[in-house]
RNA sequence: GCCACCUUAGCUCAACGGCAGAGCAAACGCUUCGUAAGCGUUAGGUUUUGGGUUCAAAUCCCAAAGGUGGCUCCA
């Protein structure tokens, strides 16, 4: 999000004062569109209109031209401040603006649709050449302080967006731009633009052959292809590993469950949206289930409990289905059907901080291992307003505060923000970007009073009293999908060598060195790697083109030479020639890489 | 779900009312080569699907499906 100093830049009042520009534009271009609102963003700025029509190429093209134009002609940035009724005058057929005055005049939102608490006694105008926008600034004092060559607003298609982000009012067009102080800036972001659609984890999913969509089997339904499920494979594997040794239990549940179970736990009704509709068996209804908690939780109900057992962690890789609107699946990150590596922790009060702690230790431990360290913590908690949540406030306020105090115990920045907790409690969710910057939550921490509640969970504790447990819930990965469409993107497909689901290839010289190549071969995979041969009869050159562009980490290259010397020529994925070395020299170095999880590859 | 745009060979794309093409990948043949793509041949298409306009449609129109960029949602 923009900061305190993008906000006091120049740069800033630049993107700000283009917007204006571009709607002087676009009111040339559509004399009936309705303006919106226009703020500058992370990376430009947009201007939302009503348009008579959808806005084409050549629209846009005609629009940045004639900005241009405006820009060259040294137009000053004049503001003067006015009282409502005279802004209303001034935006007499411009509804937006109109309902915008009503609302600083009243002090409920500013003329960017934020929130503010105080009625605005004067409002500001700022004017350039033709153009005046209800608008608070601040602005370049004059045109000739924008660079004409360093704006552009064709590098972004138009698109859709609600009138004060409320899908039940008009839609509008929303144009979007961006402006740099030098044309040079601009070339290098739209550079940078290009580079990372190049990363974007569908493209180089497609690539690197990880997985794939079949309209036949249904939109936001993967399907993993053997390389991307070695990859998926090894992540869980790892995951399973390092939860056994924490003292997590595997426990297996079905992919659908009683809808009289999501009654009790409150997924239906709360959760219904998210929910495919019920399956009728017999004269029974069932659902996919969406989440794994209620499966777990009768795993925990089918014994009796003692103070001694607790904790009792249960931890399945479970598959959940949830329904998401067309418009919003994307690749991996956004999908309908999706794996979590899901835990449930059942613990005493007494034990909650502690067990909390060690779980975002362990998704510590998991995003360090990755190199992944471009995230944020994020504190959701219930929004007040909303009637979309279980329990008790006391309840609420219990798990609050615990995850608050974790928080501080663990010295982790984080932020809170209202109305991104789960129906039954709040969270900790760990935040990424894609290469795109969109946010995705990965790994999440939540602690839960209400299920335990609503399924009458007990334990028998040190008294012999009945006791009720509190529920953890946590992931590290979040799902599986997600996760590695982000460290597709994270690493650019140059995944670490332990990851990497083809982790050597062989290349012989020569027809008459494939032996050789097959030999070392099934020397390495006896030790567990993962080895092809590439016998093709493409030349060396071409293979060593083709297996960099797909990133393998070691090319072994193998002729007469190597033979006699029962060596490989090692070449890495950093295009590294490291020249000749034993087999066992090479194995010895390899299997270190990859017992160590080295993000290095030698 | 909403707005806009897109859909041509396995992949990336060209043809933009008048004979459906290229590169890569594939198969086959030649080449046997020391660190970023050797040569040739062949095969591969109801131009996403269904309607319509036209003498003629990949191309124009309508609808559906899928995708892309946003918005909304993501409990």
């Amino acid at each position: 999000m923009p900061d305190v100093s993008y906000k006091d830049s120049q740069l800033y009042r630049v993107r700000h004062s283009a917007a204006h520009i571009m709607a002087e534009a676009m009111l040339e271009r559509f004399p009936k569109a309705k303006i919106a609102i226009g703020p500058p963003i992370e990376d430009g700025f947009y201007y939302d209109f009503e348009l008579p029509r959808p806005a084409t190429d050549e629209d846009m093209q005609w629009v940045e031209n004639r900005m241009k134009e405006i820009i060259r002609g040294n137009y000053a940035f004049s503001v003067r401040e006015v009282s409502a009724d005279e802004a209303r005058a001034v935006f007499a057929d411009q509804p937006y603006k109109l309902e915008l005055i009503n609302d600083l005049a009243d002090g409920r939102v500013d003329e960017n649709g934020e929130q503010t608490a105080v009625p605005a006694e004067k409002i500001t105008l700022y004017t350039q050449d033709t153009f005046t926008d209800l608008c608070r600034g601040p602005h370049v004092a004059s045109t000739k302080e924008i660079n004409p060559n360093a704006i552009n607003i064709t590098y972004k298609m138009p698109a859709g967006a609600y009138w004060r982000g409320d899908e039940n009012r008009q839609q509008l067009t929303r144009i979007y731009g961006t402006a740099f102080e030098t044309p040079a800036e601009l070339q290098d972001y739209l550079h940078r633009l290009e580079e990372a659609k190049r990363r974007d984890h569908r493209v180089v999913g497609e690539k690197l052959g990880l997985f794939t969509f079949s309209p036949l089997v249904g939109k936001g339904l993967p399907l993993w292809k053997p390389k991307g499920a070695i990859l998926r494979d090894t992540l869980e594997r790892w995951l399973r590993d390092v939860q056994i040794e924490n003292g997590y239990e595997p426990v297996v549940t079905p992919h659908i469950g009683n809808l009289n179970l999501y009654r009790t736990s409150g997924h239906y009704p709360y959760y219904s949206d998210s929910q495919y509709d019920p399956i009728v068996v017999d004269d029974e209804e069932f659902l996919l289930k969406p989440m794994n908690c209620p499966h777990h939780i009768q795993i925990y109900k089918s014994e009796m409990r003692s103070y001694r057992d607790l904790p009792v962690r249960y931890a399945e890789f479970g598959t959940v289905y949830r329904y998401e609107q067309s418009g919003e699946l994307h690749g991996l990150t956004r999908v309908r059907g999706f794996t979590v590596d899901d835990a449930h922790l059942f613990v005493t009060p007494e034990q909650l901080l502690e067990e909390f702690v060690t779980a975002v230790r362990l998704i510590q431990y998991v995003f360090n291992t990755l190199g992944l360290t471009d995230f944020r913590a994020r504190v959701g908690v219930r929004d007040p307003q909303s009637d979309k949540y279980v329990g008790d406030d006391s309840l609420w306020q219990n798990a609050t505060d615990a995850i608050i105090q974790a928080c501080q115990y663990l010295e982790l920045d984080h932020t809170v923000e209202e109305g991104e907790a789960a129906f039954y409690g709040p969270k900790l969710d760990f935040i990424f970007r894609d290469v795109l910057k969109r946010n995705w939550q990965l790994g999440t921490v939540q602690v839960d009073y209400n299920l335990p509640a609503r399924f009458e969970l007990e334990y028998v504790a040190e008294d012999n009293t009945r006791q009720r447990p509190v529920m953890i819930h946590r992931a590290p990965f979040g799902s599986l999908e997600r996760f590695i469409g982000i460290l597709i993107e994270h690493f650019d497909g140059k995944f670490p060598v332990w990851l990497m689901p083809v982790q050597v290839v062989m290349i012989p010289i020569t027809d008459k060195h494939v032996e050789y190549a097959n030999q070392v071969a099934a020397r390495l995979r006896a030790q567990g790697l993962r080895v092809e041969v590439d016998a093709g009869k493409s030349r060396m050159g071409a293979k060593i083109a083709q297996h960099r562009e797909i990133h393998i980490p070691y090319l072994l290259i193998v002729g007469d030479k190597d033979i006699a010397a029962n060596a490989v020529s090692v070449r890495l994925r950093s295009d590294e020639d490291l020249g000749a070395m034993p087999v066992s020299e090479f194995e010895t170095m390899i299997e270190r890489v990859v017992a160590e999880k080295s993000l290095e590859l030698k």
